[in-house]
DNA sequence: CATGAATGAGTGTTCATTCAT
DNA sequence: GATGAATGAACACTCATTCAT
């Protein structure tokens, strides 16, 4: 399945591509560190400077406005995200229940691994302009409707049986649970137990039990 | 039942407590809309004397910096949620299934009617110092153990087959799901299929089945 | 008679209209200075501050923007050019020739006293925004118009025969020579000179003759 | 007669005298455009970049700083003002009178054709250097002369009785007339009115009947 | 206790010029 | 001789906070 995403088209004063792509992974690197430090608003364009080894002519020749870089660190995240989704779907060799946990499981390690900037990217949508907040809402849009697909396989095959048609939006919301109680989830429990505490709810949730598959 | 809340003393000039109780309040009600409307960073202190009435020497009669504003909003929103909680464990006449159908039913409720206010909580904690951000942590935490109260309850009269130990947190933070998600949301749900299907979402995690209770 | 121009409101911070006008004086009395030696695009608001006293932030109290201390100077000057035909035209006891060559004379020791800012006008026109520039261009119309008036008169009682519609214009013009050829002027002639070589100038092409008034 | 203007040199790394005489001759025409519509302190070498098909680096080649480009404009507009008064000069065979006619009418023409770049020249004079404005001043001056030879000759003739030593000064100032009330003149009048109004009034001025020549 | 002008360090962003390729 | 990415000092402007009145 090919899973064409749109993207805002970034400005940039340098013709050579591969530099840009380059050059635009170091700030999104630098900026990432900076802004789960600092938060978007607090960190200063020096700070970016700073953490990536540009001076601020040369950050500017690959962006045109500090947001930008918000907007590319988002593109990469949602891309990831989506992606891998993506690839346990088109995976149809596995049943709907083995599916389902699936990419309930790997979505939740990723998730695990880059909870600073899930985090970031839900205190700091708002802070994007109309033009990048859409195309984020979008994809957010295009994310929940892939987990749609994946219940609904498992509906057809009478896996589950479906309660209410918000149930694969809650579900993409329910995994932000890791980076956004963060604080005080990591004082009670351990990785492990968030891990599996957060699927059993999921499949609980959704009626099935893990025997009568 | 008395829920005493630490509450991180915020500095005045002023000694007539009634006064400071009174203008805080005008500050929270015109703050709120402009940190609603702007975002936190981006609203200024001008701003909210425009919305508020008061010139800022007056308003830094009340507080000390910029950030306790931030703070006796998200004050006043803890004390709401938790005070209707607290209520509805109080109330002992009603079974735990009603018990708990209530609570999720009031809190869903107060949520909607302020998911601008807890929208902002969520985007703006990380921007509370450490002592604030300490308390509000901690309300959190004990906001929690408050659901963790009435789930226990429902363990016990055999209602619920408990889980996990995470599921207070999971359902503390899942009624979130409105103010988090609400752009998405509104374009394909009604508000009373939003509020229900969050509702059975939860008991059908919980293993509940309505009739059985 | 009463002469109304019509004025660019520009935004203040401060309240205390006295301290509007005094605080205004004293940056445009700054900023003609550092402008007529830079010219307006070299100098820096810190240069004008350095040169008013001011701090960037008290100064910003006072304006909008950088442009607008443009417009002020741009203002006080055509206000004062105005004000003294404006004399000159109510002044109706003098006869026809005796207005002309006081008008002229008059403007002309003006524009020689302000010839810096007058210079400073003719090349910094093009720097406003849309409605600074409407509103200084139809001052200048209205300018025109006076002269035109004084002409008028003349022509009324037979002293000029008027040649063509445009010698108001060419002559509000033509005392911006004083200003526009300063460098290559002051070599050749002295002060005196100027000013009655210009008059001259004037008055033969009006097709006046001195002694037949 | 043999004209020779001093230019100053600007350095250049290229050996090529052919090829940077073309090149330069291209950055003239883009940079011109350019500076006229934003004006020479807002335009960019970029924006040149852009217009001439050039890169930075390559411009930079032909020049040593952006303010030698407008020198090189001057150069060409006075170049050409000056060459058309001394072709008008040479010519012998006309009259006093006619050849004051042709050089007022011929410099008219080009003034109007060229009035952006001579609006240009007024405003922007004070942005050069110490060197190049000394060489524009000249170059002034040494137009002002050629128009001292011209009312010299009709005096001898005795078509002019000339009035005072600044009519040359005068007369070269006021062609400048069009470009400088460009914006508030062709609301009120033609092209031809302005044209001819503008002779009218120099001729009246140095006191010649049209019949009387 | 109210007021509002003053403050100045700090912000995002630009752009003429250079120089390695 | 052509190229275009790199540079960094400098710019206009902001805003939380203070304090004299």
């Amino acid at each position: 399945m090919r899973m064409k995403l749109e993207e805002r088209e970034i400005e940039t004063n340098v013709k050579d591509d591969a530099l840009v792509k380059q050059r635009r992974e170091e700030i999104i690197q630098a900026a990432s560190k900076i802004f789960i430090e600092k938060g978007y608003h607090v960190a200063t364009i020096r700070d970016i400077c700073k953490a990536s080894g540009l001076g601020p002519g040369t950050l500017y020749n690959y962006i045109k406005k500090k947001e930008d870089i918000l907007y590319l660190i988002y593109n990469q995240l949602t891309m990831m995200l989506t992606q891998c989704l993506v690839e346990t779907i088109e995976n149809t060799k596995k049943g709907p229940y083995e599916q389902l946990k699936e990419a309930l499981s790997k979505t939740i390690d990723i998730i695990w691994d880059y909870q600073d900037l899930i985090l970031l990217m839900y205190q700091e949508t708002a802070s994007l302009d109309r033009e990048s907040m859409h195309n984020i809402l979008k994809r957010e849009s295009d994310y929940v409707a892939l987990w749609e697909r994946i219940l609904e396989r498992g509906e057809k095959q009478g896996m589950i049986i479906r309660r209410t048609r918000m149930d694969a939006d809650i579900i993409g919301f329910l995994l932000a649970f890791i980076p956004l109680r963060r604080w005080n989830l990591k004082k009670k429990f351990r990785e492990e137990e968030i891990k599996s505490g957060l699927i059993d709810f999921v499949i609980q949730a959704l009626g099935i039990s893990k025997r009568k598959k």
